[in-house]
DNA sequence: CAGGTACTTTGACCGAGATCAAGTGGAAAC
DNA sequence: GTTTCCACTTGATCTCGGTCAAAGTACCTG
């Protein structure tokens, strides 16, 4: 059975993003209006979701998977502006066209909805446009977090932050332990690391072998990822390291 | 006349960003309302309007001046990660305490709320959230652009990028010829461009004396520019140029 | 007008990360 | 089983922008 088909008769009850996307703050009847709006699309990995300047006329949630936002310059060089995990939104409403390439990172699946039915349904039930600030102020932090990353960070520190990220995320997601060793798989190709620091795929591959060498992560493999101790990786990271445990 | 004393007694239909900040798609009732709860506060140059981690007890709109979000490494390195134009909005509502440190980056005034009060207010009057949500979005996707500028620009490119949003965004304020030489005095130190770009202050200093030997730019004093072709300046910027005109 | 201060420019040198180029390893394909 | 492919690693070299240092300029202030 595909992922899409495991969804495609699901109702928002059982949702596993139901209270963390969009709809989040959504009464009963709100969400029944969602339900008769939406429906599940899958991508497979590495496929192009939308291209930047196509018109959009959906809305979603990514409900599991990565997808990437990504920026292209005339020349070729790429530089990834958001990370989209399971709950994110995709597509800005009042928007008629793209503005950003979107990218299957892993097989994904998206609950969408037809962007002129969503935006008459968000005017009229405040708890959506309520809940869709929310996120958008979220990303917005997000995104200026990561211009520090971009604009001042060295390559060593850029990779022990994006490995603190996930591993924080993987953490919230399945929090087993408080403390102790956090394991993951890495979802992102050293090339889509690369776009995503603002580095090229050598140097990302020469700083996790140095993170490695200095055991502040071990790696199983290319891509599985032991974190033995998430305060030191969070010093590699010239992150404030006080306030950490208040994730 | 301070400049504060000026906005003092001013009513909303005569301000200035009336139509361009959080309150632009008010009714008048719903502008009575906030009339009420607003005061001004006025800054100097230099001044830090909020240090990161304060309580916060107001939002508010730049009426008048330039304002910065600025982010700083425990070990000293800074990271601008926002500039705030008239109009732009300060603060989140729903969140307690600043997230960045807020500097006056020229003399400021800022038509300030109560943040209570108008979170409130909020609730009751959809206009207000749905401004602010929009305002927000068009953030998102300012600090996404900067985020291509920060991972992937040459320094050259980034001053070049700067200084065409700079002049944007002059030329839209008051649009007196659709093309020829823009003019404008920049509204930053070297320092502060530097902070902004990622970049040191030598390498501004160096990139603008470049930019000027190549008559990219003509300078008059240090901070007195006359770009004499757009296009030119955006090529430099590695922006797609082509729909340059759709400002 | 001398002296100070804040901002800016310019020069000399250096090093982190980019670029160019092989090479490795593991899984799928024939 | 070996060929192919793709993601990744590692090495050698180069270069852009950082660092350190000095000097220039405009505007105050006494």
């Amino acid at each position: 059975m595909t992922l899409k088909a495991m969804y495609e008769h699901t109702n928002c009850d059982e949702c596993p993003i139901r209270h963390r996307a969009v709809c989040a703050q959504c009464e009963k009847d709100e969400l029944e209006a969602l339900e008769t709006i939406k429906y599940y699309r899958s991508f497979e990995a590495g496929q192009t979701i939308i291209w930047s300047g196509d018109p959009m006329n959906f809305v979603g949630s990514v409900v599991s998977g990565i997808a990437s936002l990504t920026q292209t310059m005339e020349d070729g060089r790429t530089q990834m502006v958001g990370l989209l995990l399971p709950s994110d939104f995709v597509g800005r409403p009042g928007r008629e066209t793209a503005a950003y390439d979107v990218l299957a990172t892993t097989d994904l699946v998206m609950c969408c909805f037809r962007k002129k039915p969503f935006e008459e349904l968000m005017a009229k039930t405040p708890h959506i446009a309520h809940r869709l600030l929310q996120m958008t102020l979220d990303e917005l932090d997000a995104a200026r977090e990561w211009m520090l990353v971009l604009g001042r960070k060295t390559a060593r520190e850029k990779i022990a932050s994006l490995l603190s990220i996930i591993a924080r995320r993987d953490a919230s997601i399945q929090p087993k332990s408080t403390s102790g060793p956090i394991v993951f798989d890495l979802p992102l190709t050293r090339e889509a690391m690369a776009d995503y620091l603002g580095l090229t795929l050598e140097t990302v591959s020469r700083q996790i072998s140095a993170l490695k060498k200095d055991q502040i992560i071990l790696l199983e493999g290319k891509r599985h990822v032991t974190i033995p101790d998430i305060g030191r990786l969070m010093e590699e990271a010239g992150d404030d390291t006080d306030g950490g445990f208040l994730v």
